[in-house]
DNA sequence: GTGGTCTAGACCACA
DNA sequence: GTGGTCTAGACCACA
């Protein structure tokens, strides 16, 4: 069952970083199509946050496709996002731990590791359509 | 001189992403202290935006004690946020964009990477602080 | 300027009538790109209703693509629903008042009248697929 | 015997849906007084549906005394909602559906010719009012 | 018990 | 002033 957590400084609303993080977890393969969410009731008790704001991150995902709610039972995964086989994205993921490693031995923080990636996504994306 | 862009669906308040946006160039070491940031003025006819908005973040980045507003000339960086140097940078970097070279032939789009990446991190950080 | 009315006995959510009257002037061409909607008090003001559930159908119409928010200025349709000229529309619309004058004189109430027309949208369907 | 249907997205209570359809088909001389509904277990059957739900839809209809339930028999039509005679409303529907053609031709799509209709009623009406 | 809608009201970001 | 987010809390529809 996902776990959600809340960055109050982020500057992010706090519905869009449940959306976030549950497309995350699909993206990773963490949730498949058929799994539950948990309940708005479950996700209070476990975070500090409203029912409403809970309500309209599931409604969000809703309209997004990517879960159905089904009054009196919950809201369940409709699709995935995971376009990367488990085996591929494990290696991948594993590479990028290594990556990290490396930066930090540098003496990178995550914001700045962070910032790399953003910077290397945004030029990979410039080679291509440069190509 | 640092280019702005503001998106608007991204639910993060505009203020917040050119606050961001100057983090992100002095960490990856594109703005270096001395360097000026665009006036007020050049912003508003870069990107559409209040100049209220880009006081606002300018303000917080003086806070922040990441730049000083010199009266009548403009406003300078103060300080870096790049604590790896220019050449390990660089290879890193490359690593990066290597790496999502693979990911993108292995069918993961930006989203899917990122989602990678930022799980890399968190497993990372539970890394260190296991040992 | 489009006037709302809800109907609190119809069973269809409030959030949802604006939405359909919103939707329906643009497929009747009554709305058009770059008109205003009523601020959120405007409609307020008009008729009773909380600002909540104005807000959350203007957010609704905005994940349609049919409106934009502009923070400090208002709602703003951003596209059109109608896909039959305005020449033609007047026409069939003249079919209809005059459809609805026989219909009358025989005797139905605007529920039967309804009921004809959802069965007849329905059969004509039917017969498009069946060709 | 009727056959219902229900519409998830509509917004509208699924009993509210029941309720609908079979006022619809008492409208359109499709239920006679005598005929006899779907017992709750042949709907649950048909369609998926909490039995509470048809059952809710039922006792709103006899409370509108259009059906009656007997024991051990089942719910039956009481009354009818036609005011057309069949043969006169045979005629109106084919002028429906042939208006319906030429709509569609003309390029309008289900929800367009929907929206020109109930304008159209809102207007005759006012024509009423107005004489 | 679970999701869905709505009201009331506060506070923030932006023009 | 205008839209956007959030909390608090009531009540409904449905399983």
């Amino acid at each position: 069952m996902i776990r959600f957590r809340i960055d109050k400084h982020s500057g992010v609303p706090a519905y869009r970083q449940l959306v976030d993080q549950v497309r995350e977890a699909l993206q990773l393969g963490l949730l498949q199509p058929g799994d539950q969410l948990p309940t708005v009731r479950e996700v209070v008790e476990q975070i500090t946050i409203n029912p409403n704001t809970v309500h309209r991150a599931y409604r969000e995902l809703e309209h997004l496709g990517l879960t159905e709610g089904r009054t009196g039972q919950g809201t369940f995964v409709q699709r995935s996002l995971a376009s990367v086989g488990t085996r591929q994205r494990a290696t991948l993921q594993r590479q990028l731990v290594s990556w990290i490693g490396r930066a930090r031995a540098a003496g990178a923080g995550d914001d700045e590791m962070q910032a790399m990636f953003s910077a290397a996504v945004r030029e990979a994306a410039e080679e291509v359509e440069t190509a």
